[in-house]
DNA sequence: CAAACGATCGGCT
DNA sequence: GCCGATCGTTTGC
């Protein structure tokens, strides 16, 4: 490629996939321990028909995660209650839990913990790791529709959950899959974050959990 | 079976 | 900063 592509200085990355083992331990551990890794996903850009049936390779180093637990009431599994939708949450950790809100958007968890308990982390914010990302990333938020335009920071590029999903090309054909590098979706090892670069603060839009609502379970990487 | 309600985003004021 | 869009999931009658 061009080689122009500066996501800004980063150390070597480390690409070997995350294992299962990585997943299966507490929400509160994982959480946090997700911030610089890596999320890779292999899935059909979905735009223009001819397009439809070919696969992208989307790249994001993960910026900010939020932690979520059936102990508290920011979770859909709390109480331990099991619906359809929320099955995912209750498997053992190293599997994707996807869901629907607001009508129109998609999210994504990783599920954490042993079987039996229903914990996840909401992956909330990326930043574009590469030239076959941005191009697919552009296509798939819409930057290049008339009238609009990329965000010019990098990192303003997939700053929501709702957004990142789209740029992964994530939707519930994911719900329950294994994050596996044999699978469409998995994590890499990634960079290493110093503990003093990550910012803990209350979680997003769960007003309702009242006062678990406060409790700084989302997570950002600060890079200084 | 009906209805309310979101773990949000993008566009506009 | 506020507001409208939009529909799967859950809950209650």
């Amino acid at each position: 490629m061009c080689g122009k592509f500066q996501p800004g200085d980063l150390p070597a990355i480390d690409e070997t996939a995350l294992p299962q083992a990585f997943f299966r331990r507490p929400v509160l551990d994982v959480a946090p321990d997700l911030l610089g890794r890596v999320v890779v996903a292999r899935l059909p850009t979905g735009l223009a028909p001819a397009a439809a049936t070919q696969e992208s390779a989307v790249r994001l180093l993960v910026l900010e995660t939020e932690a979520y637990h059936e102990s508290e009431r920011g979770a859909h599994a709390y109480g331990g209650r099991r619906t359809p939708r929320n099955a995912a949450m209750f498997q053992a950790g190293g599997i994707a839990y996807v869901y629907f809100v607001y009508g129109m958007h998609w999210q994504f968890n990783v599920v954490t913990g042993r079987e039996g308990t229903g914990e996840a982390v909401l992956i909330r914010a990326g930043l574009p790791l590469d030239l076959d990302t941005a191009t697919c990333v552009r296509a798939r938020r819409g930057f290049d529709l008339p009238g609009r335009k990329p965000p010019s920071r990098l990192d303003k590029w997939v700053d929501g959950p709702a957004k990142l999903t789209q740029a992964l090309g994530i939707d519930r054909r994911q719900d329950g899959q294994p994050l596996r590098p044999d699978q469409s979706v998995w994590f890499q090892v990634g960079v290493p974050v110093a503990a003093d670069q990550i910012v803990a603060g209350p979680r997003v839009g769960i007003d309702y959990a009242g006062e678990d609502a406060q409790l700084p379970w989302r997570f950002r990487w600060i890079r200084s």
